[in-house]
DNA sequence: CCTTCATTTCGTTAACTGACGAAATGTAAT
DNA sequence: ATTACATTTCGTCAGTTAACGAAATGAAGG
């Protein structure tokens, strides 16, 4: 079985990787975004990050200081593609998603950064 | 967020795990049958066995001396019977895969049992 | 160039996971 | 009941993972 194959299935078994998943359907954010409402710290953020980035679930794109990021609907891998779809179907009911995403939509990066 | 709302998407971010329920798209088998598969020990194998009937992917059914697993395609849990769906239409092209679901189609339970 | 600040990388730690063999359990047949 | 054999549970071990703070990197503006 080809070595990375199954990386987008593990990346997305984790709470907070769904979570952040979930609020990237909202619009695109930079880690320190994520940061804030994921209570957690910086870098532990910016690695799941990059781990969703290495599985090709997000890509990124630099703003100035900021990195954004946002699901990668257009991946060339079907299995992403597939997962995304998955996702935008589930855990709609689930609280801490919801709250997740009133916060994305609600955060404001000039404000909360660099606290 | 719920505490085990993620069990069925971590359930399939393991290689063997995958392997398993895509054996099991062919038709159920008992743990020894998918040991032999696999090239795992027993007592692994169940396990992987019991992780996915924890997350409600499959199910078990009493034969004898024998228990067999199906997949659980008829759950109440929207997430589970999407990803099983899911996982139906992906990992198709992978050659392991691919020769899992041979042996499967072949393999003998009294043969190969108790060896 | 120097500072600021968002992000990433590094080093560490605690917890989790996947693997095994051995022992326990359960079922069917002798 | 005793045996045979499939499965599960237990105890253990090595490898992985998720978290953190601190240090390094990189971009924008003074």
């Amino acid at each position: 079985m080809k070595r990375d194959a199954v990386n987008p299935l593990k990346a997305v078994g984790d709470a907070n990787r769904v979570r952040i998943l979930k609020m990237l359907e909202e619009r695109e954010l930079c880690v320190c975004e994520v940061r804030e409402i994921l209570d957690l710290s910086n870098s532990t953020v910016s690695q799941h990050l990059a781990l969703l980035r290495s599985a090709d679930l997000i890509v990124d794109t630099k703003d100035g200081k900021w990195v954004n990021y946002r699901l990668h609907v257009e991946s060339g891998n079907v299995l992403v593609r597939s997962l995304l779809d998955l996702m935008k179907k589930s855990f709609e009911d689930d609280e801490t998603v919801r709250e997740d995403k009133k916060k994305a939509r609600r955060v404001d990066r000039v404000k909360i950064c660099g606290v």
